[in-house]
Parts: structure tokens; C-alpha cells; sequence
DNA sequence: CTGGTTGCAAACGGTTTGCAAGGCA
DNA sequence: TGCCTTGCAAACCGTTTGCAACCAG
């Protein structure tokens, strides 16, 4: 996602503290947070928040395409900022870390040949 | 996994007719399913189980190594029959559609070297 | 001023737990 | 008979909803 405070300006919505924050803080770690997590973000940068009201956020941002929503084998979804490049996470399935992973040729190819039209998880 | 229900007696655990039809249901069906989908086949099937019950035997079979729990995407965990082979799925993220797929050699590759000692998702 | 935004309380849905009753081996 | 297994009720936990108060533009 480009310029979320832009587009949300643009289409009439308000920028309030909080939504500010969120926003800075998914477009700076860009890795899936919960909303628990990014709440405790918040609450630690003096930011208070009601755990409503994140959930609240989340949903709206996610309505706005700006984030997205994913399920990654924990009890809680977590959000991350619409990413433009085709870029992947590796999750481990145990203990659920997740990194960044640049993918060499091969996998994207063989992900092209998989994907028709839409986008898949590969699950080992 | 091989003989589940071999395992189990071997290990002094009872082969009630709930169990009995679950390991059946698991070793046919292949798919991930959650628990109310394995807990409406057994009652189309006639077998009354409590839903209690049907969690609990999923949570038993998982600490046996006979089955292992994922979350998918969707909002309830879902079991399959731990897989001996590499076998692998393509979800769906939108409608979260599951279908079985055949991995052509790059992949199986590329995935040997990301994974180093466990076992990983791969997540667009 | 005013409609988007927030906090609070309560509801919700999937899952887990405590406990007494039931039933395989 | 002994201990694994089951059903029921209630707790749990993340998430959602209704509603009145709040505040950014």
C-alpha cells in the first residue's frame, strides 16, 4: 500500500491519534501483528486504545484495502500491510515464527504455474 | 500414519465406536476437516457424540501423533491424518477451497533448502 | 456542528475444563 | 472391576455488536 494516509484523507475519513499509530506501525514492521500485539504497541507508546476499538480499526483498514487479514496456525488473526510486491513469509509450524524470505527463480516460477488466478497458501 | 488403530490398542487406549469411526473417517477423507464437519459424519452415520467429545478425541489423537490440527483461514481448527509422505495443499485464500497437489521437482527442491530442520508454510 | 470514531457492556462462536456417570478390556 | 471415555454445564478467549458519548474536520 502506497499512501494509506492519503486515501483515507481522500475518501473523507479521520486521522485520530490512534489511527495514526496503527498505521505507522504496520507500515514500519511489516510482518503480521495480532490485534492484541499492536494494541500493546500502542498502549506502551502512551497511546490508549480500548481492545474494541482496535479490533474496530483493523476490520475498517482491512475494508479500505489497506491491510490484509491472514490465519497462521495461531489462535488469533493477525493483519499486515497490503503488499504490493509479490513478497512471502515462511512460517515455521511449530513455534509459528515467521520471516521474510526472498524466493529464487525456480519457486516462482513453479507458484506461477500453481496460481491461475487467485493466490494460494503451499502448505508442506 | 500407518496403523493407527494397532497403535493404539498396542498402547492400552480403547477402541470405542466413536474412536472407531473417526480414525475411519480420517483415513478415508483425506482433506482437513473441522470439528462439526467430523461430528455431522458421524451423526449422519448414527453414531451420537457429544461435542465435547469430538474435540477431545481430537486433541487425543493429535498428542498420539495419529492426526495433526491446522488453521487454515478459517475461523475453527481443522485435523487430517498425520501425512507420512510430503504431500501438499493449495488453500484457497479467498474461499478457502482445499485441493491435493503434485509438487514437480523445482519446487520439491526449492522447499528442501528453505526448510532446514522443520517443517514450513509458504504463504503468498 | 455533525458524521466518523471511541469506550463500555454484553453477546457470540469455537474450544476447553471439572466432574460424575458410563462402558471397553 | 479398573481405568479410559463420555456427556453435561460452565468457563474461557478472541472477536463482534449496540448504543451513547466524543471529537476531528
Amino acid at each position: 500500500m502506497k499512501d494509506p494516509i492519503g486515501k483515507l484523507r481522500a475518501d473523507g475519513f479521520r486521522l485520530t491519534k490512534i489511527r495514526k499509530s496503527i498505521l505507522n506501525f504496520l507500515t514500519q514492521n511489516r510482518k503480521p501483528v495480532s490485534s492484541s500485539r499492536l494494541r500493546a504497541y500502542l498502549i506502551k507508546n502512551k497511546i490508549s486504545a480500548h481492545r474494541t476499538t482496535v479490533y474496530r480499526e483493523l476490520l475498517f483498514l482491512k475494508k479500505q484495502n489497506i491491510v490484509r487479514e491472514l490465519r497462521l496456525g495461531e489462535n488469533s488473526k493477525q493483519y499486515e500491510i497490503m503488499p504490493e510486491d509479490d513478497h512471502h513469509h515462511i512460517i515455521c509450524i511449530n513455534c509459528d515464527k515467521i520471516e521474510d524470505t526472498e524466493l529464487n527463480k525456480h519457486l516462482a516460477t513453479e507458484e506461477k504455474m500453481i496460481t491461475v488466478n487467485t493466490k494460494f497458501k503451499i502448505l508442506t
